[in-house]
DNA sequence: AACGATACGGAGCGCTGTTCCGCTTTGCAA
DNA sequence: TTGCAAAGCGGAACAGCGCTCCGTATCGTT
């Protein structure tokens, strides 16, 4: 916990403490916006809450990817780090793969608008992409293919697609009550069962 | 066939035929526009395109909701018609809620940005969510209860979600190579198979 | 204390959607 | 044919957004 944590260089490290604590008021204000108005919240809205100038918010965070990798960067890494745990204590891979899925959905529709933005439309959030998915990418395949080697699923999907599938279907979660995104990831996660003879070794 | 088709008032039918003929050069330039640069294109764009000024564009079609509507109105129908359709043409009810989100699946990748729109988080596309969503929706429960019915899929998943989750699913299609939406959708699709026994009628 | 480097604030630009109202066109009626 | 409401039109103008830019204030070092 410190100067240590960088990545996307919004961390790195300014050397005047005034900007120091700036980035640090930066962070709680977004965090807090996040929460009260969803990722898209209006920068000038972030930068009142925080008391400081338009100017200061683009200084410390040059994209509005910038400040969201940064806020969120904590709980990507946690999850990231969940995989290879819930690999080794769950009963089967695919056990383990759900779970997981099942933690990152949570992530995203707790967060209000972050799955929304978590698609490459947009060139302005194609860092938030890239970071995101960068971390989370390699633990989905690393589950997909214990999964895959166990015979419980079939083989051929990438990580990269069914992130995007499961963070595509948390947009708008919350929304609408008729519409269960935690329901319809499970879905996917199904679909990707073998279809017939089950063929895990053991089953249980 | 023509001035028939109303429903949300905007093709209804002015009186004087100079707006009934703007109203067509709108709908021209509209669909035009949205091949162009997506369903989001600047309302300034389309009114430029048609001639018009943008007083007229917002008198026939009070929200960008309506505008989208009426240009996709055919084609909404058309995959509406087609579920009783293919639900006589097809080997099992599967069968033919397989061909159907096919088509719905089409339909949205094919028009760019058009399912990013789809979503009720813009209280300004409520009516366009509701408008294509009560279309489509009794069409998807029908062939989700002929498969239930038939014992192909499991029971308990209704029209709207699964739209939703479709819908969801094809945000985004095309702005990146490795995510295919079409083969998501699938999946999602054959989560909904019994999990087991293949489920013949046998158990009904 | 003085001074250069660093960081700050917010006015201002450009681009959206949307409204509003003076002017034009239309079609009916005399 | 002509006159005249009423219907329709155009685009200036307003509001909200992201983002930039630069004169000014602050920091920390000499």
């Amino acid at each position: 916990m410190n100067a240590s944590d960088q990545g996307t260089g919004s961390t790195s490290g300014p050397k005047r403490k005034d900007a120091r604590r700036n980035q640090r008021t930066l962070l709680d204000a977004a965090a807090a916006a996040f929460v009260d108005a969803g990722v898209e919240a209006p920068v000038r809205d972030i930068a009142a809450r925080a008391g400081v100038g338009m100017g200061t918010i683009y200084r410390h965070f040059p994209t509005r990817a910038d400040l969201i990798i940064a806020v969120y960067r904590h709980q990507v890494d946690a999850c990231a780090e969940a995989g290879p745990a819930l690999l080794e204590s769950s009963p089967t891979p695919y056990a383990a793969l759900e779970e997981w899925i099942g933690l990152f959905t949570d992530f995203l529709v707790t967060k209000h608008g972050l799955a929304a933005v978590l698609q490459p439309d947009n060139p302005q959030f194609e860092t938030l992409h890239a970071s995101f998915l960068d971390r989370l990418v390699p633990v989905c395949d690393q589950l997909l293919d214990a999964a895959a080697d166990h015979g419980e699923i079939r083989p051929g999907y990438a990580g990269i697609e069914l992130m995007r599938g499961v963070g595509n279907l948390c947009i708008g979660a919350g929304t609408d009550p008729r519409y269960d995104a935690r329901r319809m990831v499970a879905l996917l996660i199904a679909g990707l069962r073998r279809p017939a003879g089950n063929g895990a070794p053991a089953d249980r």
